[in-house]
DNA sequence: TCCATATTTCATGAATAATGGAAATGTTTA
DNA sequence: TAAACATTTCCATTATTCATGAAATATGGA
């Protein structure tokens, strides 16, 4: 990961209601959740939640998938490992090796 | 951890320098680094770096230590576990303690 | 006590991000 | 094709954050 991509990452998740949309989809796994689904359970405006989801989905840590006329959101898992790796870098010593194999699971196995 | 909390930690982390701060401070590991040193490492001037160093404090992922006439910076590795495990809470199909015994991993025994 | 060093605090202007209303886009059903 | 629905884009206003120079604070040594 960049350094680029990691505050891109961290500036998205440093405000309540993105941080809110990242929660609940870690939460909803795999099955992500529609648009619609994620305005309702976060109660904000429509064009709010799209204006927030994408600048997600810029980041990388969401992707997006077009459902019929619904679009559903995911987290993407193999993001936050990476991005967990690229924080962590070097330590335990000089031997990233080490928490590798930790960070490896940290995402669930997802 | 309180969701306040985590937002100011990636509100701090959200900003290159302070970013940056965070990874070198990681690396240095218990024995953490001086404003002095920090300041000189990132090619900034010493109240830019203070101030930056602040807001890493207040967000708690810092800790400061007066010695002498210089001061010193360290990670609270407690911290970031603890954002790890709010941020992934819940995962795992609503078994927490699956990710719980490799998050406390993550910081390596720090 | 006086000075040098290390660091922090303050005030300011410039850049950046957040919010919400209105209009636009894309998709399905009648 | 027209209407209804789900979502996004655009735009203006307001609020927040940033780097900087200058001044202030705290510590140790002469």
């Amino acid at each position: 990961m960049e350094m680029f991509n990691a505050l891109s990452i961290f500036s998205a998740m440093s405000q309540p209601v993105r941080l809110d949309m990242v929660r609940i989809l870690i939460k909803a796994g795999d099955s992500g959740l529609l648009a619609g689904e994620i305005s309702q359970a976060l109660d904000i405006r429509p064009n709010t939640a799209s204006t927030n989801l994408s600048i997600l989905v810029n980041s990388q840590l969401l992707r997006k998938e077009r459902q019929g006329r619904t679009i559903r959101y995911f987290v993407n898992f193999e993001v936050i490992k990476d991005l967990l790796t690229f924080l962590m870098e070097d330590c335990c010593g000089g031997n990233p090796e080490l928490c590798q194999s930790v960070i490896d699971k940290v995402a669930c196995d997802h």
